[in-house]
DNA sequence: GTATGATTCAAACAAGCGTTTGAAACAGAG
DNA sequence: CTCTGTTTCAAACGCTTGTTTGAATCATAC
């Protein structure tokens, strides 16, 4: 029985798997065994852990970074040159994203939160592979945000820019974190609202009043010391 | 040979390797041997792995969260009954956190890391005694944030709060993460910088404009079952 | 000195891991 | 049908894991 594409199969239980209990806890004996395929199964289609690793990743990665650019490309045309809005290309990089995530059914929700927290924490051979992946497409909304933003020195979108992803993470995340946050107060259940509650804290942060760094070494810390 | 505390030599490595590695990917005989003391030595002194873990966490975070309550609680002595700015606010729960991260030398920066990436996937056994001890510190900063802005919904900042800890958590694993969006453009080595970067950040987040939230066809507000 | 309790140590334990194997089952073409 | 190449299967392979053991070592009190 199960026929049908084993390959699929065992992706799907080593996504949903690896989200909930990370790479390294999670066996081949717990995929192959959800996956309702033989134990060899996954040496003989992918050829080790590692390799199935990088596959789970692969087949929604590429997928997600194309449908960014693509999305980007389009605003651009439209906009002829003309610097496009902040705000819209934070919703093409995070909308894409959250719009994935937002699919509970076909396994996106999984797939993002097992983005998320692998971005903090890329195992060694992981970062290598993300790191090619997402090049190119940091690359480009980099210079769109840049260019939407004369006045902010590209340091400091960078770092907002990190901030936002690690917001996102923790959006998606939902459930994990959030209940350790608010117990049941909150209803992660509606994408629709989260994206506009997400949404509108990014552009609120993106556009804050830039930080007063003290440039050199003359000044005392401005953090407080403890008592 | 080492007899001077052996509990804290092994603490001291487990935090280390665990930020590296994550927990099951970290051995107990790459503890102790980093630790320079005998395998035995982890069930002796802390009677498993998994309470080894629990007490690498306890060690920190019931000194962190005491201090943030501590400097609330002068915070709202000197306002004497008037609502806070919630940048105040903001300030003292995170620049606390972000002063403990600033400590590389004492592991404070290790532990940070660590912390802020268990955040998004708690494994089970330590996701209660997680919330436990972040129960009462959640509790009051979500008071007093609600009082310092009456004009927004509740529910509204604790998504926000929750935004925030995101960001502070990809702005403290720092390295990992920040290398994939921006190779070595970035520096991350200034604590001070970083402080000043993020608080802005947050602090613009926070004060965004509500969403407009579609509030659908039904009327009331979904509430989550209580557990 | 000896006695006592705490700590360290080398060695072993059972259990589980990723991977390999060789035969069985299957599919499609001639 | 036979032949051929692909896929599945149960069983086993080394190897590493967390944990346990019992003797050796240490510190301290009598």
């Amino acid at each position: 029985m199960a026929e049908i594409d084993t390959r699929q199969r065992i992706l799907d239980a080593a996504e949903s798997l690896f989200t909930d209990h990370g790479f390294e806890a999670t066996t081949l004996r717990q995929i192959t065994g959800a996956a309702e395929v033989n134990l060899a199964a996954v040496n003989y289609h992918f050829g080790s852990k590692e390799e199935l690793i990088r596959e789970v990743f692969r087949r929604r990665l590429t997928w997600l970074n194309q449908q960014r650019l693509q999305e980007l490309d389009r605003l651009e045309a439209e906009a002829g040159g003309a610097p496009l809005k902040p705000s819209q290309i934070l919703e093409v990089f995070f909308g894409v994203a959250l719009k994935m995530a937002a699919d509970s059914k076909g396994g996106g929700r999984t797939f993002m939160r097992l983005l998320g927290r692998t971005y903090t924490k890329p195992s060694e051979f992981v970062r290598g592979f993300l790191a090619e992946e997402y090049a190119a497409v940091l690359a480009r909304f980099k210079t769109a945000l840049i260019k939407a933003l004369p006045g902010v020195p590209g340091e400091e979108i960078l770092w907002r820019f990190h901030f936002m992803l690690g917001a996102m993470s923790y959006a998606i995340s939902g459930t994990d974190a959030l209940h350790i946050v608010a117990e049941d107060a909150l209803d992660d259940g509606d994408a629709e609202a989260l994206y506009a509650r997400l949404m509108s804290f990014m552009i609120g942060g993106l556009r804050a009043p830039l930080p007063v760094l003290r440039t050199g070494s003359t000044k005392r810390p401005r953090i407080k010391k403890a008592a």
